[in-house]
RNA sequence: GCUGGUGUGGCGGAAUGGCAGACGCACGGGACUUAAAAUCCCGAGGUGGCAACACCGUGUGGGUUCGACUCCCACCACCAGCACCA
């Protein structure tokens, strides 16, 4: 059988009849929106790994279909990106020309695939039609206060410019692989910090994959403590953050960042100020990673001159200055209890600094009794005044008391995560519709003057001093001010590669929206995302921002949702056939095109689906195919079987209804594998019965139809089904029909398998363990002994236990 | 270092605490064929035995249980993410 003419005589019908295209509302019709991350359309092409995903989500929206609901399942191209610049820069061909190739690349490879996208609503971040609403969105977060230009110290990598920190890996560009250093510039950021206590709270409400949830707290990093004030004893005051508040009375020392603005104020009362410059000098120099690499020696000195007042007991304290110590995070300050915290400890012992014991329950004299060793197990307080004797637990409450209402100490939280830096110095993503008035300062443009349209340059390279190119064209930069008249810049920074897929997800659903980046009413109509399936590689950022933007979207009341998405899934990888990701310098990338030439589009996604747990990597085997189109072969064959009938015959009413539960069951769990392979023991069992019905026969298609959508309709059509398989609907099964007549049953003297019994499960207990007695093998092993229990666990086992 | 995950035949992988290895690949045997391919049927964890059968088997060592791949404790190996977050 010519398998590929037939699929692409269904893909052409598909088409035509514009089969999967879906209107926001279907009279009687739930919607249920399934939805797969955009490629990003590189040059390489899709892989197999690439199938796996999309058909993977493609059969649980082809079932949802044939269950009944109105399904989107839509597609598109995250466009924007080095890439694609960076080709450009390579073949000195504009980043519009490379992306659009490469997409018709990808489309043709993504069609014989066969997979039931609706086209119609197909999106590409590049569009000025798309970006033009990814600027608008970006100034209702200036409108809000949640964007600004501030100056911060930036990632900076000499050929790729600013680097977001997650673009940063060892201290090394993720790109290009060039040391990154840290240099201060002014950049636009968002403030997703002001949203940081609901994504981590919000997780809560979701269905994400457990450690989905767990990537996502882990970035956002909430801890909860207490911030204290230290009164200096030569006047003044600062702050520091804790989360151990308990361990107060074993602080021997403090110590600030070596940027902590106090030292600066405090310049002339500190006595070895050359030492303590000299140092602060040095740690400005290291880069973070430097900082964090040097982790095992804890560098730092001592600020003489410069002493506090613990306020619990008003002992004075030392103070120094450690780059172990971050600015960035907390007070940038903290109080140091050595016996307590491992790297307070380190310090102490460089420092020669005493350590004071204050929570009993092991030897500190070689490292700190921190934490995570002591909480939760009712260890309790010494060495500490009235507290001496509470539990860890009652401490940290009392002692914050106390702190409080001498007025202090608050109660704080604080996160890991920082804000966003949303500035590139790039050409290739979408300008940042704001300008600059030496009068009235940063001023938006006008929103009816978006899109702010990427012009064209010579040149895609950052100039040498790390600004964008736009930033050479003077005739793009010089403008009016929409304030004043005056003359005016506009922004030459580009917004980063996260901004278009922050958003994408909206814009499905109202896609050729030109009033609005979609309607509040088309937006109702979708969200949340029933089960958005992506790689792991972007569950932390990816999947932070995109909430981000929708949390802030329905506060100014454009989404009606809190949460964009209902699940979230991650895949695994499909890895090469040696074990290795697929890339072309290793020359094991496998063009999904390649196998559907040979074995079609439905045997590919079939052993795709059935080669593994969904949710763990896998090595791509050729073998496989060949097996899954034998599979597809038995299936057709069994046409020749066909007898009437309209209804499940006895013979296979039990093979019948098990496989609808275990499918239905197992697509809804993303149990591919299992699915598969109980449909091969249904067809098994065909065969074996030397005959199938037409009722039986239009189930198996019914059950394989989201797995392979081409052969299952070429089938139905050609048996006089009907002309269409949205038509058909998923079969439900019969619970009777699932308990057999007479089962198989272990049966075991003292736990060891003794003979294997046919029992009528309608029976009672005592009837069935009379049966088995019966039997010879266990006759003999139970003859002339007391047997001391009897289990029985209906459908699983009998077990005699004898003396 | 911390967090999470994984560990089952020659291979990919199945198993709400209940006959480990479903299903498939590769393999062996048979049918069909002049022959091969394709297809269909049968077999198969390992060791020993002609065989019935026996013993051993889910990374290692313990434990709970009538019964453990599954639960608990300790450990090993590999993979991924985070890495001074006070």
């Amino acid at each position: 059988m010519d398998y590929v003419a037939i699929e692409k005589k269904w893909q052409k019908i598909w088409e035509d009849e514009k089969r999967f295209e879906v209107k926001n509302y279907v009279n009687g019709k739930e919607n249920a929106y399934v939805l797969i991350e955009f490629p990003y359309p590189s040059g390489k092409g899709l892989h197999t790994g690439h199938v796996r995903s999309y058909s993977a989500m493609d059969a649980v929206a082809r079932k949802k279909r044939l269950q009944g609901y109105n399904v989107l399942f839509p597609m598109g191209c995250d466009a924007f990106g080095l890439e694609a610049e960076r080709t450009a820069i390579k073949e000195k061909k504009p980043p519009q020309e490379i992306v659009a190739r490469n997409i018709a690349t990808f489309k043709e490879q993504l069609k014989c695939v066969g997979l039931s996208i609706d086209w119609s609503r197909a999106i590409n971040t590049c569009d000025p039609e798309y970006y033009k609403w990814t600027q608008w969105l970006f100034l209702q977060f200036y409108k809000h206060g949640l964007a600004e230009k501030r100056y911060a110290n930036v990632n900076w990598c000499p050929n790729c410019g600013v680097l977001a920190n997650e673009e940063v890996e060892d201290g090394k560009c993720c790109q290009c692989g060039s040391e990154t250093v840290q240099k201060p510039k002014a950049q636009w950021i968002l403030k997703i910090t002001e949203y940081a206590d609901r994504l981590n709270d919000d997780l809560d409400e979701t269905e994400y994959m457990e450690h989905i949830k767990l990537g996502q707290r882990h970035w956002i990093g909430k801890s909860e403590g207490v911030q204290v004030k230290f009164k200096l004893v030569q006047g003044g005051e600062f702050e520091i953050y804790t989360t151990c508040i308990e361990t107060i009375y074993g602080i021997t020392f403090m110590v600030l960042a070596p940027e902590h603005k106090l030292i600066q104020e405090n310049k002339d009362k500190i006595k070895n100020w050359p030492e303590v410059e000299a140092y602060i000098k040095q740690a400005s120099k290291k880069s973070e990673f430097e900082r964090a690499e040097l982790a095992k020696t804890k560098t730092g000195c001592l600020v003489d001159g410069l002493t506090c007042i613990n306020p619990v007991n008003g002992k004075e304290v030392p103070i120094f200055i450690g780059d172990f110590v971050l600015v960035s995070y907390g007070t940038g300050a903290v109080m140091a209890v050595p016996s307590h915290d491992q790297r307070d400890f380190e310090y102490a012992v460089a420092h020669n600094i005493p350590m004071i014991q204050v929570i009993e329950g092991a030897d500190v004299s070689e490292k700190a009794f921190e934490k995570g060793d002591y909480l939760g197990k009712g260890c309790k307080l010494i060495n500490s005044q009235e507290f001496t004797g509470l539990t860890v637990e009652e401490a940290k409450v009392a002692i914050t008391d106390k702190l409080v209402k001498m007025g202090v100490a608050k109660k704080q939280k604080n996160f890991r995560m920082q804000d966003w830096v949303f500035s590139r110095q790039r050409y290739w993503g979408e300008p940042i519709p704001m300008i600059n008035c030496p009068k009235c300062g940063w001023v938006p443009v006008p929103e009816n003057e978006l899109p702010v349209l990427l012009p064209k340059v010579e040149s895609y390279e950052p100039t040498k001093d790390g600004e964008s190119p736009l930033s050479l064209i003077d005739e793009w930069v010089n403008v009016k001010c929409p304030c004043c008249g005056g003359d005016a810049k506009r922004e030459t920074d580009t917004m980063p590669g996260w901004a278009g897929s922050s958003w994408y997800f909206m814009r499905y659903c109202d896609p050729h929206n030109d009033k609005e980046f979609a309607s509040y009413d088309a937006l109702k109509a979708w969200l949340p995302v029933g089960l958005y399936n992506g790689g792991n590689e972007h569950t932390n950022r990816h999947l932070l921002y995109a909430r981000f933007w929708d949390k802030f979207l329905y506060d100014i009341g454009l989404s009606p949702v809190n949460e964009p998405f209902k699940a979230r899934v991650s895949q695994g990888i499909v890895l090469g056939a040696n074990g290795v990701k697929m890339s072309k310098s290793l020359g094991n990338v496998v063009d999904p095109r390649d196998v559907i030439k040979e074995y079609g589009a439905d045997s590919l996604r079939i052993w795709e689906a059935f080669m593994g747990d969904y949710f763990a990597d896998v090595n791509w085997s050729d073998e496989g195919a060949k097996s899954a189109n034998r599979f597809v072969g038995r299936v057709c064959g069994l046409k020749d079987m066909l007898v009437p009938g309209d209804e499940v015959s006895n013979e296979l009413a039990y093979e019948v209804n098990y496989a609808i539960k275990k499918v239905t069951e197992d697509i809804d769990k993303i149990k591919f594998n299992t699915a598969i392979s109980q449909l091969m023991i249904l067809v098994n069992a065909m065969y074996k019965a030397k005959r199938v019905n037409n009722a039986e026969y239009k189930i198996l298609l019914t059950l394989l139809n989201p797995f392979a959508p081409h052969i299952t309709e070429e089938l139905w059509t050609e048996c006089g089904y009907g002309k269409n398989f949205l038509n058909a609907t998923w079969p439900k099964y019969d619970e009777t029909k699932l308990v057999q007549n007479l089962e198989e049953i272990a049966v075991k003297v003292n736990s060891k398998i003794i003979a294997s019994a046919k029992i009528n499960p309608a029976n009672t207990q005592e009837e069935i363990l009379n049966a088995v007695k019966g039997i010879e093998e266990i006759k003999a092993q139970i003859n002339n002994k007391t047997i001391v229990r009897e289990i029985y666990v209906p459908g699983r086992i009998i077990n005699f236990i004898v003396k």
